[in-house]
DNA sequence: CGCGTAATTATTCAAGTGTATAATTTGTGA
DNA sequence: TCACAAATTATACACTTGAATAATTACGCG
């Protein structure tokens, strides 16, 4: 008559955590952070609501654990393929920006989550200091690809100078992102890109054209 | 013994839907769209909770008039400094630039908003037809400005060229609107508007810097 | 093989949610 | 002044939410 019990197999607890971890920022990402409710998460995961709370012994810790995740993710994302790079500071700074405005990093479903952790990240104090140590390591990042660009085109500037242009090129690649990531269809492939490396280097006067690939 | 019925004024219908937009515009920004309530938003505008309902046929009717609101209200802020100036347009393009990086429209509660109906935006037919006639708007004013301001300085370009000027320029001031509004202890009072005009003028190769107030 | 513990499911609970409807009060026009 | 429609408050309801607890099941270890 009733349905049997449910059946289930055991999981190590990193893969547990991880899948409840990557059905919240699906849900996230869907539907906000009070979208994403222990319910839905549950059932994205494929597991009960109860399994949720022997993880994560409240639903805010589920949420700073794939806040803390994600940002993690990006920031490997983005600053990987300019640390992989063996050539001169220029090249490193043209595979930083090119990253930045590639998928996945430019993408619809990452913007939303930037959008939906946005309230928690400006009232919860830990989120908050996470947060701001993640754009600071960016924008020095990019201060330092800067100066190092201008090192190699023996160009000198003030400290003053270095932050300005930081802060202009770090606002050039957010602004492209964000607008690439909500207007996918608007752009089409490798245009976000090549304006961002266009912009870059009108702002440093640096050229940034990136020379054909070598076959 | 028990509390008497709560007093109450008769309001105009204007005056009574522009007091709860801005009660539920607050609690957007502060709570995200799930978090502004019925209740808490009849609470901020000081009504009991029926009376939304009386205005409003529906909690989503309520958050699309908020949004447009919103949306109607941030166009005036940048649009109008530019069509009030008389002069040049390279003044016009300049004040079009200060206008989008100076407070209330660079400013925490401004980008809490957009965060918040982000998602809204993006499901919502309705909102998101909304949404994307704003941002074309903002890209085409700004693509004309920059025309202009190319025709005054003798210069030509492609129509190509134009747009990837606009997407750059837009580029630019939506980042520094951003990193204003999320980091706003981060920079100096007037520092984004001078980044701004600065890099949207090497973007473009104009000389945007403000010449001195006169007395 | 079977036993114990941790993993998992199932159920319960109180608080909060949007909406519907009923009950009052206000101001206005005849 | 007085009735009446609109504005406003008050109450009720069905459903969702996060959390707590109880009941089962899988599986490693002796």
């Amino acid at each position: 008559m009733d349905d049997k019990r449910r059946k289930f197999k055991r999981e190590s607890p990193e893969q547990r955590k991880l899948a409840l971890i990557e059905a919240t920022l699906q849900l996230v990402a869907d539907y906000g952070v009070r979208g994403a409710t222990v319910r839905r998460i549950a059932e994205q995961a494929d597991v009960t609501q109860g399994l949720i709370r022997h993880y994560f012994s409240t639903k805010e810790d589920l949420i700073v654990a794939a806040y803390e995740h994600h940002m993690v993710f990006m920031t490997d994302l983005t600053a990987a393929p300019a640390d992989a790079i063996e050539g001169s500071a220029r090249e490193r700074l043209i595979a930083f920006v090119v990253a930045s405005l590639t998928p996945p990093v430019v993408d619809p479903r990452s913007l939303a989550l930037w959008a939906s952790f946005l309230n928690k990240v400006q009232n919860d104090p830990q989120m908050k200091a996470m947060h701001e140590r993640t754009y600071a390591y960016f924008r020095d990042r990019l201060e330092d690809l800067i100066r190092d660009a201008y090192g190699e085109a023996k160009r000198q500037a003030s400290d003053a100078k270095f932050r300005h242009l930081a802060i202009a090129c770090n606002a050039v690649i957010d602004g492209l992102w964000l607008e690439g990531g909500a207007l996918p269809d608007a752009f089409a492939a490798g245009e976000l890109k090549n304006i961002g490396l266009d912009s870059v280097g009108s702002i440093l006067g640096l050229n940034l054209i990136e020379e054909a690939k070598q076959q």
